[in-house]
DNA sequence: TAGTGGTCTAGACCACATA
DNA sequence: ATGTGGTCTAGACCACTAT
């Protein structure tokens, strides 16, 4: 079950990607030019560019004709990720976010926080809970558990103004994650706190994301049913291009 | 606006594509090898490569080294689509699938199922309504609506040994999908099929899909919330071979 | 043995950015 | 003018599969 040799394109790969995840590359940092990874490595111009190519349609990098190929920043990554920001979701629909924080301390874990982050019951958590508002309606109640380690000075920020996520992503880059979606009733509390009518479900995420190949945080976000939905819309890439030609009679989208 | 002249394994990769999509080349079928692509376009062989390559990646067609290149089947295209069969899920989990049938007849669209299929109200649809059982539990109410062009034999299926979702990917190739998850309390007759609890939420999704460009189906499935959950995962490709050398002391997944 | 995909090379021309 | 990425070519060697 050997794999023989690792072709060099591949090779080329890793390295650059190995070095986006030490660290060595920073994001927008410059990536060598193929001509470059030419000299450097002996390779032929022509793997140089499949190896960049390649990194440049699974995200990992930027690459602008005539200027030169570039480390893809956290908003690139986090869409590589599938993952959105409530804040810029929000914003996006033209609407004002606000944040109130209910809870922001260190503390232990629970059974649920322990199993997801895959470390023992009672060990010390940061842990935060917030309600994310649009226009001044409630939407959402984080709960947010972060492996210290990870980001140290979490407990520290101002949440109204950086949602936890957005923070969590500028301090260690996502490179995993997970998202288990359920329909809950909320507890006294949590229907409370997104003034939500009695009898009215929850539409609960779970997200874990990793880094570095260990867990970093786990949040369980708790939305009202009758105020949000997930959507998800998929299309092959190429099909645009070749339904424009084909199904003479078919209305176009 | 003009995009001066399209490279020519994009030409390539449209052209199968459109083949595909038409039906001209159907699942399983052999799609021309690299060399054969030279002879026919004038192409060099990388460029030939590159364009069959790229279909690989993308999902449209799979490629066997020493034997040739062949459009992916409907379950590699529904991979590609990110839709599951629940009797396919329910196989995966050991488990035994039946289904019962509530109803299966012809029916003018009512504003839901109009809006969502792009057709006025009152135009006649196909409609079948079933329970997914898993092991004898009920675990998915399907509400299913099919424009009656797409897939004139629907309501002539034995929806006991394939599913609708399975039977029209067969008929017709699903080339974009559409998903709303919601949290939703069920009404009586729904809270009664899946024999779920008084005050039990159900899991929502609603899923479109198209063909050639045009809607072809629409179903509502519901989900007892204490018997369903949707997950999804995700890692970069290349992400896991790049971790293998890098952080030396982290727990390996 | 002939055909397939998988990879690689050493050139080449182009449009575009920067300086 | 130089460097960048984007594309393309006409060869080549390899491992594999089929006959």
């Amino acid at each position: 079950m050997s794999s023989a040799t690792i072709p060099r394109y591949r090779q080329l790969k890793e390295l650059i990607i190995r070095q986006i995840f030490s660290g060595e590359l920073r994001p927008r940092d410059r990536v060598p030019s193929e001509n470059e990874l030419v000299e450097s490595t002996g390779v032929s111009r022509m793997t140089a560019n499949r190896a960049l190519r390649e990194l440049n349609d699974e995200g990992y990098v930027e690459r602008v004709a005539g200027v030169g190929t570039f480390v893809a920043d956290l908003k690139a990554a986090s869409h590589v990720l599938e993952v959105r920001n409530i804040a810029d979701e929000i914003a996006l629909r033209g609407h004002e976010h606000k944040a109130t924080i209910l809870r922001c301390a260190e503390s232990p874990a629970d059974n649920a926080a322990a199993e997801a982050l895959q470390i023992d019951v009672g060990m010390s958590l940061l842990h935060a809970r917030l309600v994310h508002h649009e226009s001044d309606i409630p939407i959402q109640l984080e709960e947010r558990f972060v492996l210290p380690r990870f980001a140290p000075q979490f407990l520290h920020q101002d949440f109204t103004a950086i949602t936890p996520s957005a923070y969590l992503s500028s301090v260690s880059p996502l490179q995993e994650a997970e998202h288990i979606v359920r329909a809950e009733m909320p507890d006294q509390e949590t229907r409370e706190n997104l003034q939500m009518d009695s009898g009215e479900p929850c539409l609960v995420v779970n997200r874990r994301t990793w880094s570095h190949g260990s867990p970093v945080t786990y949040a369980r976000l708790f939305h009202p049913a009758s105020r949000f939905e997930l959507s998800g819309h998929y299309a092959p890439p190429g099909a645009e291009a070749a339904n424009r030609r084909v199904g003479g009679g078919s209305n176009s989208k």
